[in-house]
DNA sequence: CGTCAAATATACGGCGCCGTATATTTCGTC
DNA sequence: GACGAAATATACGGCGCCGTATATTTGACG
């Protein structure tokens, strides 16, 4: 009986993650995503009820990729704590698609309580994994959660810094300041 | 000759920054400064000629506040590298006025390279400082490089993270990552 | 191959904003 | 206290967006 869907749901949110990367919450306008969807809004409000709905889609997306997907293709390769710490960091930090977003979302929810609470959630549960591979390494557990607070600041803050660094590259002191969190505590040796 | 300025330039400016921090660079509508000042826009396009303009004077006034008047203040109270890295610190990154300005211009940095290439000049600005007192806490230059980087990233990052330290408050947990920032490298003692 | 409902397009009214053009108020000056 | 210029208010046209109402297309099914 139907005519078959041209523009599902999962391409709205798409492009709304995409939009939102690029520009922040206030750039996901339905008729600007629909015309870079090659389409008018008409079937938009087919799926979502209003802007909001698609809002609320997209975080559910975002929540499932860059936490489930992460730390299941973490736990398949295996290796040791740090090697796991380092690929779940490349997996959520280094990703073009899932940084950006991430970014955006961060800054979003400074302003909106319920993007808050969604952020406060994951990154949570990406906590709980932080916590636990640093305290394989390094004994004294305030330690480990302080090493954990700045892997977390270094990953994230990384990207809203602009600063140079003289004759190093950014990458070069990334890679030091990260051997600097993961070596073993002061008196056990690296 | 003239009738009293009423609403100068300044508050034009002051009420953006506002703006600009509860809502980001979207939250800047002239027509929504002007209620928020109990005015119409009318006087807006004496002071400006468009919005853009107003945008700049804004960074403008960001960038003198956030750097010079800073280590202004820094330098005045004086005090060793440590009490100076923290007064800095607290300064730029605890104040409820510039803070949520600077976090707001980070993230709107990420979508405009006219203002990211003045974050970069701020943020070099500060860095310069940062890695002068850095300097003389730790001797390798390197390792002094990277943790200038874990503190700059440790001071913004914290306010774009949201999960909890269980039984730790954030606050317990920031503290203890600043002094293993700031301690003696390895083998110096404390 | 016509039917019918789902998917999409089109058309609409409303709102908030931009920037301009034009009135009106305000206050130093004479 | 009337004048004139600066500061501000008011009024306007235009744009892009939201959400709804209505038409049109599409394709699985009989």
């Amino acid at each position: 009986m139907p005519a078959v869907t041209r523009t599902p749901r999962s391409s709205w949110i798409e492009q709304g993650l995409l939009a939102l990367a690029a520009g922040g919450p206030d750039a996901v306008r339905i008729e600007s995503l629909a015309r870079a969807l090659g389409v008018t809004k008409g079937g938009f409000y087919g799926h979502f009820p209003n802007r909001d709905a698609l809002l609320e889609a997209m975080l559910d997306t975002w929540e499932r990729e860059s936490v489930d997907q992460v730390r299941d293709r973490v736990e398949r390769e295996g290796g040791d704590a740090r090697t796991k710490i380092r690929h779940a960091g490349r997996l959520t930090f280094s990703s073009d698609r899932l940084l950006p977003i991430d970014l955006a979302i961060r800054d979003w929810a400074r302003r909106d309580e319920s993007v808050a609470e969604r952020l406060r959630r994951v990154d949570n549960r990406r906590m709980d994994y932080a916590r636990e591979l640093f305290g394989t390494i390094c004994a004294d557990p305030d330690e480990a959660e302080a090493r954990s607070l700045l892997a977390f600041c270094l990953a994230i803050g990384n990207h809203f810094l602009a600063y140079h660094h003289g004759s190093r590259t950014r990458t070069e002191v990334f890679s030091h300041a990260s051997d600097l969190l993961l070596k073993g505590s002061p008196g056990e040796g690296s």
